[in-house]
DNA sequence: TTGAAAGCGCTAACAG
DNA sequence: CTGTTAGCGCTTTCAA
């Protein structure tokens, strides 16, 4: 492989020249830019990277930190990331963390050794000092990790009301909530949209936690649906509802005949249901996207015009529920 | 951030002695250990590993390259190969293709550029030279690259076959086989196993070329279905027979009563569908294992006891076909 | 506009 | 067992 040296060698220039023209700094004549050129080109001469961030002690890379790309919900949000990183020449670095604080704890340190130029993470502890002692920049995502970590995420409690209004209007009134593991931020704030949809209005309400995973909730589901005679239900993640429809069909109970579904998230999955589900649709896309120019520009030393951004979530109404086809 | 300078000052000795320690190379004694230990601990002091790799000339990381991380058959395998890495201090950078030659050479370059240890690659294109003439090695996952890459995957074509034989073995004449993208290596062995089944044997089959794409196959499974009179469909993806189930549904075709239905892939999806899907599992998790221990001992200059590992596939039998709950 | 030279932080001979 | 020193390949003053 080529080094400077040889580039400036076979221009006859020196390698300070060679090292402008590359970064497009200070003042280079036609002529120098002509034979570097050249040079450069009959070299197949390639920078390395490394050696550039050992001096300005910045890798062109962002790390990314979530709980598992396993689930659904994230490769979306790394999707976006990934695609917007591309564009300004980053790369990104991707860590799973399995919400242990130890790992990402670890990721933390050894990507700053590598000179991360910056965190997009997915993660929420009591114990936030990690996060907010960097010397890097960070944005966090879907959940808050403290005041001082600009955030993107969608208005969950404004989304969780929409989807319980929607059950409302469709003429539920037993309706069961499966809400997400207590203590975690989006989960909250649903639950909280989902009573500001119930409040003062004359129906039962049910409320169980369930975790984002397909065999509790469909158990979960099963053991409830049993019990009462729900006939709505309003999940916290598109998986609960899978787990929920699988647990109506196993009881004979039809959906959304008998029993009215709305699931959270807008994940694929929720279209590649029989019959199709009705969610609250999170902008995952777009919330990576953002996440990652936010970042980026925080990297660049730029200022913030909002360091919270709060993206509407919007109703998706499918086969789950009446009004859907 | 303190340096190895710092450290070997505060240790009173020099930073070869520091850099050995930290290496674990030539001989150090105790005093020395412990002195240096002590300093470590005292300045907090981490190793720069971009300055390290300037010398070395690899870095810790590993580039895995992907179509695209949303399809659901990625993101396991993504998992597993960073669970690999890590136990050996690797990094993974995650790179979305999109199938697009340009983008995987604009990888390839950027990455080694960093100076990459080495590649996972999930690609099959026509021109393969910018793989083979890499200078750091490279495993391929999935589809096959070239005979000179190391590969590991499923066996397909039996997969298929045995898929296709539970079809069988349960009664359906009529078999519709959606087969996947042609010139793709996997889809095209599917196809074969898919034949070596049916034939020789009395029913009747129809072929049809299906993206593995949700949308698409749905349209396409519709299509057929209105028209002949199908009793089972091999499907070669997962995301197809979730798109043939939702065809059969919207055209009243019960699953698994009239039609019954077998995927491939065994992701997630697969069983939160209802009726829960059979499907040919791929151990997608041991997959990305074996490729990230297989690459980590190329990359450490070990010899490979075997260049292609096929992993068996296997069926799991659930709600899509009759024999199942 | 350009070049010489001093680092960035670490590794690896080589000499002792 | 330890220290000196010359790089790794690039950026960045500082002079010219």
């Amino acid at each position: 492989m080529a080094n400077i040296r040889d580039v400036a060698q076979k221009a006859g220039v020196s390698v300070a020249t060679v090292s402008r023209y590359l970064n497009n700094k200070g003042y280079i004549s036609e002529e120098a830019k002509r034979v570097i050129s050249a040079a450069v080109e009959e070299l197949n001469y390639r920078p390395s990277l490394v050696a550039r961030s050992l001096n300005t002690k910045q890798a062109m890379f962002i790390g990314l930190i979530v709980p598992d790309i396993v689930n659904p919900f994230f490769p979306e949000l790394a999707r976006a990331i990934e695609d917007v990183a591309l564009e300004y020449d980053y790369t990104v670095v991707l860590c799973n963390s399995d919400e242990k604080i130890e790992k990402e704890i670890h990721y933390l340190n050894t990507l700053q050794q590598k000179y991360v130029a910056g965190f997009i993470v997915a993660a929420s502890h009591a114990e936030t000092s990690h996060y907010t002692d960097l010397n890097v920049p960070i944005v966090a995502i879907d959940r808050r990790i403290h005041p001082s970590i600009p955030l993107v995420a969608t208005d969950n409690r404004e989304g969780a009301r929409i989807g319980t209004e929607h059950l409302l209007a469709n003429g539920c009134r037993k309706i069961l909530c499966m809400k997400g593991p207590s203590g975690l931020g989006p989960a909250d704030d649903r639950l909280m949209g989902f009573m500001d949809a119930v409040e003062g209005k004359d129906i039962e309400i049910e409320v169980v936690e369930s975790p984002f995973q397909f065999d509790a909730s469909e158990s979960i589901a099963r053991t409830i649906l049993q019990q009462q005679s729900i006939d709505g239900i309003f999940a916290s993640s598109d998986v609960s509802a899978a787990g929920a429809m699988k647990a109506a069909y196993s009881l004979g109970i039809s959906v959304p005949d008998q029993l009215q579904i709305v699931g959270y998230d807008g994940t694929m999955l929720a279209g590649q249901l029989t019959p199709s589900l009705t969610t609250v649709a999170q902008d995952l896309y777009q919330i990576g996207a953002l996440a990652s120019r936010m970042l980026i520009k925080l990297i660049e030393g730029q200022e913030l015009e909002e360091r919270e951004i709060q993206i509407q979530a919007e109703l998706i109404i499918r086969g789950t529920t009446r009004s859907g086809a």
